[in-house]
DNA sequence: GGAAGATGGTTGTATCTGACAACCAGATCG
DNA sequence: CGATCTGGTTGTCAGATACAACCATCTTCC
């Protein structure tokens, strides 16, 4: 079920990195869930609101049940989410043209214009950090920070979804 | 306010980086925090419970507004993180020697051994992760995730506690 | 030493976020 | 054309959090 526990011994500076790494990224996690949560009124947007904008920009387009899979929500939060969106002027529903049923959400411009200011002002905040380290270490980061989200999200889809196996034993 | 638009076209490298940069870690969190809310049918404590069990494993036992303090967290909320810690036996409250008002919190053995439990699950999953990087890619890595946290929690703290200035223009 | 104020914690209450279930409308398939 | 499936909305409940009021203890200062 786990790993071998050769495999804890085979390399003990990896070993050491993983714990501190795991320590950090748990911190860094922590402590901007509380960004994250101050952000709210400093934009006037809730945290899901801004990551279903931010979703609705980046990606384009896309259905209601699209957006709430990317967001890990179920569709009834997703489409409460969309209502204070839309009440706020930030993002609007089109009837979906190939289905009747369904909808396109899309940003507004003024939801664009949002989450520009947004990511300006995270953006901003990260240039200096980042600004200290060489660019391949830089690249190294990106690639590690994309993997780190797959293989999470990944974990979360193998799971089934919104919880693990109830009552299997972890 | 802002930096000067000079700081943006220093150097088209950094600022290409940096957005990509800031995009995965906002990705990162996001599923995270998904992958939080989902860790709590795992392990039978909600994601405040966990943080707030890995504080006093990590940090030791310290009183209740020192774990609201970490947690960036009311006191009266933390209270009742501890309350069900406490009554799943992970967290004791025992009374502060040199202050009569105050609290010690202490993780029990069996908070002490979930968290492992929870850890070690998290440090297998990034392990594999972390593999494919040299060590010194590793240890700067570790270092950056360490700054954005200081970062993050520093601009938290100087924004007043709860909530950036209201009214201000950011 | 005692009163006034400061500090640590708890409890009451309101709000917000999210999930689950029931439902409706349009699509798809037999 | 009817049965079923799928996308979305609404009703309802549970959990997390903040704020305020409160109590107990500590500190300060007269």
């Amino acid at each position: 079920m786990d790993a071998p526990s050769t495999a804890v011994a085979a390399d003990p500076a990896l070993e050491r990195d993983v714990h501190l790494f795991s320590d950090a990224l748990s911190d860094l996690i922590r402590v901007y869930q509380f960004r994250d949560r101050d952000r709210i009124c400093c934009y006037d947007v809730s945290v899901s609101q801004c990551y279903g904008l931010e979703a609705l920009v980046r990606r384009g387009p896309m259905t209601l049940n699209d957006l709430a899979a990317y967001l890990y929500l179920d569709k009834s939060t997703a489409s409460r989410v969309v209502d204070a969106l839309e009440r706020k002027g930030y993002v609007a529903r089109s009837p979906h043209p190939d289905d009747g049923r369904a909808l396109l959400l899309a940003a507004t411009a003024a939801g664009r214009d949002l989450h520009a200011r947004i990511e300006r002002d995270l953006v901003q905040e990260e240039r200096g950090l980042l600004a200290d380290f060489d660019p391949g270490t830089r690249a190294a980061m990106i690639q590690l920070l994309g993997r780190i989200t797959r293989a999470a999200s990944a974990r979360v889809e193998a799971s089934g979804g919104s919880c693990c196996r109830i009552g299997e034993k972890i």
